[in-house]
DNA sequence: TTGTAAGCGTTATCAA
DNA sequence: TTGATAACGCTTACAA
């Protein structure tokens, strides 16, 4: 009983210019089976005579196919990429993060995309929405997003977001708890004997990292009594030579510090550099402080005194969350990793120890 | 005229655990339109009622849609993405390349897959196979690739490759003469006086920018009647330690050289270090120069002379490259990128100018 | 101006 | 052990 529906004749599409395009059906012809036999030899998903098999093979490395990604990714709705959003590739720990993220997703059969957002948040947004659109399975931005948007997003397709540089108790997070990293060093220099601390911060507008360090500053401050004064507080990007225009401000600030605490390394060079100028003894007269241990650290003149970020380890780490939790594992939603103070060179008692009862002159 | 052809029924396949996936689909049902429409109203590419196109973009983002990337890539042979593979991300200079490349890529609408091969060929090639299975429609690689397959792989597939950080005549390359940049170097310290010169190279193995910079000095001196002496090339990983290991090793060797090429900065960083550590002056009684010009090269003691890189310019103009060819543009296949000699203070006339017939003592 | 439906290249179900 | 074939979600002729 024929019936009239039409001969499934091929619509003609726009030929691709230039080289042809080899598919599971070409190979499966050449292999004279069919293209479910060819999928199951890839895949190794299904029975298959050994014989067939090696036909299959065969006719795989004689067209040089390739299987097509995003058919694939449609009918599996898997992509097997993840996406991260950075600020900068520019800054060390975050390439260094990024590296290790790669290195690890890859061992899992993940690819990597890679996005940046320049400190700005509303661009941080659009990169991940841009990132969803292409199917990541997991995502990972740097400090805890000031856009709950990125949250709401990712969970409305549940897509695994991490956080990372920062600890979260109620999102995932691999980081470590940046206002205890800022705590830490005002501590060490307080018990230096040091009244004065001058801050050289990144923005800590739309940077909840930068935020929190100096949060854990004005806190140990204030835990002796002592507040961190407006004009001791400078925000400048992250950079070397930014680093010398917050010196100089803090130089001409009154009163003036006997020590200085910076975002982080970069700004901190900068600052030593600053001090080198202007014949001021490092750190006999100032003392400078860092964080990240970036690796010339330790080889400036005078040693960084730094804390440790394990940057390495948190790209590695969230890389690790992803999979684990991609391939239904449970895991531990936050991650904290260890960060360490180093005390080098750059560190010293305040050059003339005030009496017993100041703490009211700042 | 009825007949027998089976409804239409839509198979039941694995409903994603979950959050529910929004399609085109269920935005034409919610706007009561069809997903032709849709389409179109997204993709502004035919003719819709304003009134209608206003209900479709209602029911979009009632509804949160985004739409499906490996959809659209699969019916359009088009995934929108560029895939790069650097040889690590912890090196600035290609840190800072990758930033600029992904900037630009993403004013074009390209999104980037970004892989890196830690310098190895083998494992570059596997990166490459990746990107493209995941259907990158350009590919930026580091060097002129040692394996041909990459160059097979991508022309196969009429996929455009671009090697960075390198100049070549038959293939697109966006980057500078590295043999003209150790000539040049080579070219400095001659000029001062210099007959002993050391070199501490990157591996030169599989790396042909580091060969080429190699190669460029052996020419300079050559040009002079010298020749470098197999004690007086070091090759080391590029490492700020590196360096001071590649340093020691040059001090012992015989004569003892007045002045250093470094491979990069970060090697001439070391050596820097290490013959502070020695108490050796330079410029003194050593000279030694690097190449990148990376942010803290200027800010050592001394300054670092050295020659400036645009790592920005290179990742940029990549990107660039790439754009224009994927939308029909003719563009340049090679792209030179300017490098410039930048003396500073850690080079200068060798401490006791040999007579005028010397020459024939390396 | 809109809708219908073919197909993009896979995977996976089902029947043979 | 294999082959048909229905989706996957989208774009785009072509028809209405």
């Amino acid at each position: 009983m024929e019936v009239d529906k039409p001969a499934p004749r091929r619509r003609t599409r726009r030929r691709t210019p230039g080289p042809v395009r080899v598919s599971a059906r070409d190979v499966a012809r050449h292999a004279g089976v069919s293209v479910a036999t060819v999928s199951r030899v890839l895949n190794a998903s299904g029975p298959v005579a050994e014989k067939v098999r090696r036909q299959v093979v065969a006719a795989v490395d004689a067209l040089g196919y390739t299987p097509n990604a995003a058919a694939r990714a449609l009918v599996r709705s898997r992509s097997e990429t993840i996406g991260a959003v950075v600020p900068t590739l520019e800054n060390a720990s975050f390439a260094i993060a990024v590296e290790a993220l790669q290195a690890r997703l890859r061992t899992a059969g993940y690819t990597l995309l890679l996005a940046s957002s320049g400190y700005d948040n509303a661009n941080e947004l659009t990169q991940v929405r841009t990132l969803l659109t292409h199917g990541v399975e997991g995502v990972v931005v740097v400090g805890g997003s000031r856009h709950v948007d990125i949250e709401r997003l990712c969970a409305a397709r549940g897509v695994p977001l991490v956080q990372t540089w920062t600890l979260r108790t109620d999102t995932p997070s691999v980081g470590f708890d940046n206002r205890a990293v800022g705590r830490q060093l005002a501590d060490l220099l307080l018990d230096l004997g040091h009244r004065h601390i001058g801050v050289i911060a990144g923005f800590t507008r739309g940077n909840d990292r930068a935020a929190a360090r100096v949060a854990g500053i004005a806190e140990a401050l204030a835990a002796r009594g002592l507040k961190l004064a407006r004009e001791h507080l400078i925000e400048r990007p992250y950079r070397i030579a930014e680093g010398q225009i917050g010196l100089r401000a803090l130089l001409a600030s009154e009163p003036r510090p006997t020590a200085v605490i910076c975002g982080n390394d970069l700004l901190a060079f900068g600052a030593l550099l600053e001090a080198r100028k202007r014949g001021i003894d490092v750190p006999g007269e100032l003392s400078i402080a860092g964080i990240d241990d970036l690796e010339f650290a330790a080889e400036l003149d005078p040693p960084l005194t730094t804390i440790r970020v394990p940057a390495a380890e948190i790209g590695r780490r969230s890389a690790e969350y992803l999979i684990d939790r991609l391939e239904g594992r449970t895991v531990a939603t936050v991650t904290e990793v260890a960060t360490s103070l180093i005390v080098r060179g750059s560190t010293a008692p305040v050059p003339n120890p005030p009496g017993p009862n100041q703490g009211d002159d700042q």
